[in-house]
RNA sequence: GGGCCCGUAGCUCAGUUGGUUAGAGCGCACGGCUGAUAACCGUGAGGUCGUUGGUUCGAAUCCAACCGGGCCCA
């Protein structure tokens, strides 16, 4: 304990509570008992009251689960910006939503029930039930987001089951069905024959199956020229496995672009793919097959536009033709290259049909049993009718071929049959069609997506192509948890009623009493009195049993929200989700937006990528690359994830691995210490101390240009909505500019000057606009690192906000010109600076000097070089390059020369100097001297 | 199979209208300090810019094909 300790505690030594560890999964829900207590999100909005306004407008989550790291980056994305626009002065609230319908929870419930209990149940009850499954998960959701920081209204989230909500839906049904845009149709969907059920793709389990597959010839009425033949007749061959289809056959589908070929079979001519022939001929027995030829010898070919337009007989119904046709989705690797096209059965056969204006026969009961449309096939069970079809093909002579095969094929998730494609009524909004003066959907939709700003700018083609390709909207679904499709039907005469004041008794009805009441109560107690049918005047009505597509649910949030409550508008200032939802949320958004109001329901759409893992492969649960940011927030807090999510590049697939949240914590803790030495370095700073830019020494005026340079960058990036050149910014400045730099040289001053000195105060001044505005710009990023960092700030520098997120933005003013000389005479003393340092290596690998005061330092420069630094004094070199002096020469080229310090090492400050009597540097002399005044 | 997008050091990112030996920080290796200390400072080694062709005096940058990956369709 000799002398040195003494000097030591007449230094300036940092000191601070902020502790170096953060302890984040520990501390991080004390900071949200403070928000909570203080209610910060109303505060965030009191604070900015008349100001600007900015709305981001939540996508709602999948009530269903936990969160995953998808989830979690989207919300703390969201929260980022939210944050960021309320600190710019931005009137922002934000309110979360769910998605509370659907099929996946209604799937879950049922499965919990169990196949005997979902027997008895009723539907009122099974909706209770899907309702507590949702809000349970509301809850879960709801907590999970709010540990990761998002600041916003949970009190009063929005859910899509809540009567109001409900009742929006049916506000924009009534508007579009008003201007013609909705229209009922037919559309085929999974269907079980068993359970008398539609079924969802999620509830279909696929696995082998034993199918026919059979070649059928079917003749031409009108033959075409090249394969003309006055001996016989001329067919087109077909293949399917599903023969009971063909009495629903309206068309054959070819390739437009495939060359077709005649087969001679006997007197008669087959039109099948070229490319196929041998493949059918081995199933056929043909030993060589014989082409029709052109004289030349080549084999006659006609391209399947040609070929378009024919007409043939139906095989199963006498005297109905169908035709011939083109399509996309006609495969050349089986069959025969021509398909055999049944509306009502497939869906890519649904949608050639579309296209082709065909009509779309469906003859198959609920029970799987054909009606009258299935001609002599009626009243059997399609199970039944496929031999008897084969039967009936092969004693008409049409049949080629007959064999069994194993393809994988779609089963009911319940009783595990196999299950059909059928046919069933349906409700489309119609892209293209709409009442007299009203402009179409498409055409509003495309218009309206021109005038929004979509970030990035690429994703505009995305959404454009989808909206130009895309066909008619199915609205309903053949399902209990929803929203019912609020349309009625004559118990008499089947007719539609939906009228105006229909429509308006049912949106009285969901927001008195939800949409629960559509199922428990009959429509004569709440429809007007006195409603008849518009066509046969019946009283009795029947509601319709399906409900909307829950796509069209959150897509009217626009209105059930952005219009319903009181502090949000029409339209959002931004939407802002993943890349899939150009397919969802974005376009359902759109276009009941557009349908009812043509406007888009936002100004702007943000898009980031998916997450994926280090290899950039999506996260499953089968490659075992599965990260929760539930299990992040507890090994290491929810300001890393925060940190991860601003530092990647969004609009790619963000990677997440262990490596990458070590180097994201590894960046946090180098930032935390940055803050660490800030802070402890200003506990005995009076702010009314400070010191004016004008009695600074330079350097320091340098590094508020510094500062202001970090912030306008940091400023524009965030404006630019590039978070990651955010983080960029603020970690190459704590890093380069002020950890290896400024903060290193200032420590001699800051540790060693006295106290109340200029030279002190000066760099406390700094020191405090540095720390008061770097943690300001972290504030929207590290939302529980920069509240705990704003507390352990002396009162005086915060302002009177009590919390960081009321604080407002910094701004670090400094002249222009000046600034501009600044940074160029400090590039160029910096430079000097690199040089120096190697010159100290190598000084130290000899072992001539340790720490970088034992050394004096000779640097030789060009001219230019020279000057600019012979405009600082030597000492101020010295400093800062950290050494005990320096010379300067001219030269040719820049090198610095290393020597041993003059002089000894002061006890006090370590530098090397000429010593006093008192033992110390004069410096340090003086400023005892000063203490003991 | 189609539409949109991505592929620069182990990691995260820069690379302006094509123009000298492709940059930064982290990590790593080595060293210093011991008054930011489970910190801090310094030096250094890492890249056939996914691959292959092409355009050009010149390509990470423009074009084509391919490979790998993602989202959405089919």
């Amino acid at each position: 304990m000799g002398e040195k300790s003494d000097y030591k505690s007449t230094m300036n030594l940092p000191q601070t509570d902020f502790p170096m560890r953060a302890n984040l999964s520990q501390r991080e829900p004390e900071w949200l008992a403070f928000w909570d207590e203080n209610d910060i999100y109303a505060k965030s909005l009191e604070v900015n009251e008349g100001g600007p306004i900015f709305i981001l407008h939540d996508g709602p989550p999948y009530a269903n689960g936990h969160i995953h790291m998808g989830t979690a980056f989207n919300k703390v994305f969201k929260d980022l910006i939210v944050k960021y626009k309320t600190m710019r002065g931005y009137w922002s609230p934000y309110v979360p939503g769910w998605d509370c319908h659907g099929q996946p929870i209604e799937h879950q419930v049922e499965k919990n029930l169990g196949p005997e209990k979902m027997q008895k149940i009723t539907q009122a009850k099974l909706r209770e039930l899907c309702r507590d499954y949702a809000l349970k998960f509301v809850k879960v959701q709801g907590d999970e987001f709010k540990r990761l920081g998002v600041r916003g209204d949970f009190e009063e989230p929005y859910l899509t089951l809540n009567p109001a909500y409900e009742a929006g839906n049916v506000k924009i049904f009534k508007q579009m069905y008003d201007r013609g845009m909705i229209y009922k149709g037919s559309k085929p969907i999974h269907w079980c024959m068993r359970c008398k059920t539609a079924l969802a793709e999620a509830e279909i389990e696929y696995g082998d199956e034993t199918s026919d597959s059979i070649y059928v010839k079917f003749w031409f009425t009108d033959a075409p020229e090249a394969f003309s033949n006055p001996q016989g007749k001329v067919a087109i061959l077909i293949w399917t496995t599903t023969p009971w289809t063909l009495p629903a056959n309206v068309a054959v589908t070819l390739a437009e672009g495939a060359d077709y070929v005649g087969v001679r079979d006997g007197d008669d001519i087959i039109v099948m793919a070229e490319e196929l022939v041998p493949q059918v001929g081995a199933v056929a027995g043909w030993e060589s097959p014989q082409l029709v030829k052109v004289p030349d010898g080549t084999p006659a070919r006609m391209k399947g536009s040609e070929l378009s337009g024919l007409k043939y007989a139906q095989p199963i119904h006498n005297g109905v033709e169908g035709v011939v046709i083109t399509g996309e989705h006609v495969d050349l690797s089986t069959g025969s290259g021509a398909v055999h096209t049944a509306p009502g059965h497939g869906e890519e056969d649904w949608l050639v049909g579309q296209r082709f204006g065909l009509p779309s026969p469906m003859p198959v009961d609920d029970h799987g049993v054909f009606d009258q449309g299935g001609g002599q096939f009626a009243g059997m069970h399609v199970d039944d009718a496929n031999p008897k079809i084969i039967g009936f093909l092969r004693d008409a002579g049409s049949l080629l071929a007959a064999e069994k095969t194993s393809h994988s094929y779609p089963h009911c998730w319940r009783c595990k049959q196999p299950v059909i494609f059928r046919a069933t009524e349906q409700w489309f909004v119609s892209m293209d069609k709409a009442a007299d003066g009203v402009r179409p959907l498409r055409e509003g939709a495309l218009d309206a997506i021109d005038h929004v700003d979509w970030i990035p700018g690429w994703s505009i083609n995305r959404i454009k192509s989808m909206v130009t390709d895309r066909p008619d909207w199915c609205v309903s679904r053949q399902r209990a948890w929803g929203v019912p499709i609020p349309v009625f039907t004559c118990a008499k005469c089947g007719e539609t009623l939906a009228t105006d004041e229909s429509f308006d008794a049912v949106i009285h009805l969901f927001e008195t009493e939800g949409a629960d009441a559509w199922f428990t109560k009959d429509p004569s107690e709440y429809l007007p009195a006195g409603v008849t049918c518009g066509r046969c005047g019946g009283t009795t009505f029947i509601p319709e049993d399906d409900i909307v597509d829950v796509w069209w649910e959150s897509g009217v949030s626009h209105t059930s929200v952005l219009k319903a409550r009181p502090e949000l508008r029409f339209p959002a200032e931004m939407y802002l989700e993943g890349s899939d939802q150009h397919r969802g949320w974005f376009q359902s958004g759109l276009l009941t937006s557009v349908g009812a109001y043509d406007k888009p329901p936002f100004e702007s759409v943000l898009t980031h990528g998916f997450i994926v893992d280090g290899d950039g492969r999506k996260m499953s649960k089968s490659l075992g690359n599965v990260i929760s940011p539930l299990d992040i927030v507890s090994k290491s807090g929810a300001d890393i994830i925060r940190l991860w999510a601003a530092s990647a590049d969004y609009s790619q697939d963000i990677s997440v691995s262990d490596e990458i949240l070590e180097r994201t914590s590894e960046a946090y803790r180098r930032m935390r210490n940055t803050f660490r030495f800030l802070l402890s370095n200003l506990y005995d700073f009076d702010p009314d101390r400070a010191v004016a830019w004008a009695d600074m020494p330079e350097m320091d005026r340098y590094a508020t240009v510094a500062l202001a340079d970090m912030v306008a960058r940091s400023t524009k990036a965030y404006d630019d909505w590039k978070f990651h050149q955010v983080y960029r910014s603020v970690y190459d400045y704590c890093v380069t500019d002020l950890s290896s730099f400024y903060l290193d040289v200032l420590k001699d001053r800051l540790y060693s000057d006295a106290p109340d000195s200029l030279s002190r105060r000066s760099a406390q001044t700094v020191l405090a606009e540095i720390l008061t505005a770097l943690v300001r710009i972290v504030a929207p990023i590290l939302t529980f690192t920069s509240e705990e960092i704003w507390q352990f700030m002396p009162e005086s520098m915060r302002d009177g906000a009590m919390s960081v997120q009321l604080a407002g933005w910094p701004e670090v003013d400094v002249p222009a010109e000046e600034a501009a000389a600044l940074r160029e005479a400090y590039a160029v003393v910096l430079e000097v600076r690199d040089e120096v340092m190697r010159a100290l290596e190598t000084a130290r690998n000899e072992k001539t000097i340790g720490k970088s005061q034992e050394a004096k330092i000779v640097i030789e420069a060009p001219t230019d070089m020279i000057t600019s630094l012979r405009d600082r004094d030597l000492t101020t070199l010295a400093d800062m390059f950290i050494v005990s002096a320096v010379e300067l020469r001219d030269g040719d080229t820049l090198t610095a020369r290393v020597a041993t310090a003059d002089g000894e090492k002061c006890p006090r400050c370590w530098n090397f100097r000429e010593l006093t009597e008192t033992g110390v540097c004069a410096r340090c002399a003086s400023v005892l001297e000063g203490r003991t005044l």
